[in-house]
DNA sequence: TTATAATATGAATATATGTTCATATATATT
DNA sequence: AATATATATGAACATATATTCATATTATAA
């Protein structure tokens, strides 16, 4: 019998992980993805509903949308960000899932 | 019929949640519970084999013990850490499972 | 074309974080 | 008791990050 040794990780992976939990390590940037599991918003909408900075918004949304964790389309003036990533949202889900029990 | 309404994000929860991501954000940290998924080792087993400096794990294994992802105990003079968060391990393995198909 | 609204961007800044260095603590050995 | 080994700790430092401010861009409306 082998032993169920755990493979290597590169430094491709190592990167790709490392950045895709920076994304969830920030609070305002976990209530933003928190809010777009109800849906597509604004981001005016969002700034307004959870009392930020447009900037802010703007500048998390890019980090997001980098990551491709968010997309975009726009409607005339306004642009409305939804989810893009299932497999993270789903670990987002369990982890506040887990997390609130306490 | 009621809308899935997503349930609000307390500041604790909210807390937490970032922490526990905060947590798997930093290469390092990743390596090292990477490394524990094999079953416990001693400090500096971890720096040698990362090739890390003695300290440095030191101050890792400190920030992921306060977050109760890792336990330790102690024979002699060497301290063997092994993981202690089934949850947030299975978490890191499916991520790095996800990102390593890429 | 001018004005208005929604969003994006870059610079500035304050704070957080990761790492190293020097040293302290704890245990074992002689 | 003195020495050696394993780990922990605190200070220092360089870098990264989150936020704000001022302004640019893009699209609509007057």
């Amino acid at each position: 019998m082998e032993e169920n040794k755990i493979a290597e990780l590169d430094e491709e992976t190592l990167f790709l992980v490392s950045q895709t939990f920076k994304a969830l390590a920030d609070p305002t940037r976990i209530r933003i993805l928190h809010l777009l599991f109800n849906g597509e918003l604004s981001v005016s909408n969002i700034a307004e509903t959870l009392d930020l900075n447009q900037s802010n918004v703007s500048h998390q949304l890019r980090f997001l949308k980098n990551l491709r964790l968010v997309k975009y389309r726009r409607d005339g003036k306004t642009i409305y960000y939804s989810q893009d990533d299932e497999h993270v949202m789903k670990i987002l889900q369990q982890s506040i899932d887990h997390a609130s029990h306490h």
